[in-house]
DNA sequence: CATGAATGAGGTTTCATTCAT
DNA sequence: TATGAATGAAACCTCATTCAT
């Protein structure tokens, strides 16, 4: 008789110790081979363990259930990209939206696919109320640098900032998703940066363009 | 005998009779109001049944196994989207990237938009290779019919139609999804198509303008 | 990721027809040859339904969970018993307290010993405070029908009727348990309905003294 | 490795340390908290442990599994019962029946009382053929003291002391664990004590009369 | 002696799929 | 054709016990 009493999804201890924080990260990373390899329908507890060199009692003994460790995988994947974007909305900070443009997409899409891999796995187990809660706290954390940032910019007034830069969000991250889950070549990568780049450019410009100084 | 041999993932007979299609119809229709109602991972094959009013057995009479289920729903929905902005990429030949763009733009977002709460749940069954499938080949005809349309705009030349048209419909899509899963409010939703097409708008300008006619 | 919702812990379906019924008794049986052959702590699912003849699905597809198979085994064991009280309280009114109290001894031993490897095997299982709570409220309804009756007695005034009934009760039930759990010899077994019927006579004799007819 | 193979049920070692000897009374008292606020089937040795302030390798340098730790709370109380009622009939020698009964029922009620919270959570435990032996073994030990205290009764002589002290044992034994396990509130208590005097008053007097000096 | 991370067998429960009626 | 009871593989998770530090 076993009773699943409702735990808190993060981590059940938290790793302080090396040799903790080294059994986690081998989990982590396993989750994301396992996720590669063999799907996110042949994706259990077991095999996650399994990959990652301990027992399924050890992975037991970090994380209180099978959702948390895709909880924590996804969120140190994620925050890695929303980092990435802060700085670069924080070096962006008063130059023209083109260059803004610029050096936001290719944070963005650097991070990204700095693991691709991990990305289009990631994107399998990313399809449920958890997930799309964390997603969501990390958009909206991310929207407040985009806004913070094209509020600085000297060639644009924008009259609606929050909804330009959730749609500029919306574009660069769909774009990504779409480029990434169609099984991205060199070439695709390529295209997708530019593109993207061109698409947020004349997408703040015509955005901004109102009270644009002529 | 859990994992059956993989058979078609096609419907196992091609509904003709009234009552056959009335039954499938039905099983389609059940499928997506589960998904709505219980979630992806309570969606059992017991439940969509009962929901369309059928029994199991006769689900399997129908449909060869729970996949091809959701593969017919997926195709379904994703079909109406599909024909929605061909007819708009062909009622939109021969005119500005302006118009085409509003044109296109307003019938994909309406399309999506008709059946927002399927369309969410959909997203919940879609991260698999066999959807990804379907989504690639529904993508790939969604493009063609794009490239056709913007070849024809008067007013611009394009120098990689393929990869403007990804990226037209990269940023369509994901923004879409970016709203839908973020939780649309009507705001959020006029908002969204009204930036979406300022957004197409001036990516298609920029990226036709090469060329352009003055 | 299994979610274990709660659910009612009364059985899932109730038998009408007679195969599932059938299965359902042969579930109930089956509960009661694991426990007697194999003890409380190595009663599983799996070895009930192997012993019932049926997969562990069938049984799932009639118990909610193992909590509520032991329930219903238990519940129909120690109705068996109530009734059997009932009746002999019922045929017991207007009758002298020593009749009564060897007709309701009588009674209660026989039921109980008509399956005394069955009462020893579920002595086992209702130590814990769902079983608690199923005793109680069969104790109780026990109860009502011995108030019932020694209110009759033509013999005897009880101050409180109430708790000599329970007390009664509490002596019936505990002497039949010490005897059982400690290995009924067919000695024994004699020596406790008989001794059981002095105590019970000379106890309500006793209790019922103080207005008792010279 | 679950399950070790079978060793001794007596403790590790016998705590000759004041030190040793407070951790095992410890984790003696943990055990019985835990069994009152977590219950029988939450009751690990992980929590045991946590609950006696050591770490669960110490708990296994004492007790060789689990089980002989809760035989270990379950002898500490039982005997304490069975030596105040071995008291009691050491005392009661040479008094009347009547004398008897009163002393020996108000040192095991008293006794059992004393700790009415850890009896209750120790009839979870008890269930099992291990517990039984134990049981068994302090039974024969109570009988023993009621037998050789019957006998010594100046006003009754009984046919089959033997049988009439296990059913006057049954009896306080049984009434008592039905009260405590039904939820003693003080005034059923009260009751108990006295009701179980009368009984057991009636009942020696009912079984000794045959030759009793008139 | 004490610690507590690691182990892994095994228990409970679910659910896609089949097939006799 | 429709039904739905039966199946059983397989997933998740627990926890008694060990042993390196």
């Amino acid at each position: 008789m076993k009773k699943a009493a409702r735990k808190s999804i993060r981590s059940r201890k938290t790793p302080v110790q090396s040799r903790s924080s080294a059994t986690v990260e081998a989990i982590l990373e396993a989750t994301i081979q396992v996720l590669m390899t063999a799907g996110a329908e042949r994706l259990t507890t077991t095999l996650i363990a399994a990959r990652a060199g301990v027992s399924v009692g050890t992975l037991y003994q970090y994380f209180p259930n099978k959702q948390s460790v895709l909880h924590a995988v996804l969120e140190k994947h994620l925050t890695k990209v929303v980092e990435a974007l802060e700085r670069a909305c924080s070096e962006g900070r008063n130059q023209p939206v083109a260059v803004m443009a610029e050096g936001i997409v290719d944070a963005f899409v650097t991070a990204k696919l700095e693991r691709a891999d991990a990305s289009v796995a990631l994107y399998a187990v990313s399809a449920n109320a958890e997930a799309n809660a964390l997603m969501q706290r990390l958009r909206r954390r991310s929207l407040r640098a985009l806004v913070g940032a094209l509020g600085t910019a000297p060639d644009a007034s924008f009259e609606e900032v929050a909804g330009t830069a959730e749609m500029m969000y919306a574009a660069m991250a769909g774009a990504t998703r779409a480029v990434l889950e169609g099984g991205a070549t060199p070439k695709m990568v390529r295209s997708l940066r530019e593109q993207l780049v061109v698409l947020c450019g004349a997408y703040l410009a015509a955005a901004g363009r109102a009270t644009s100084q002529g």
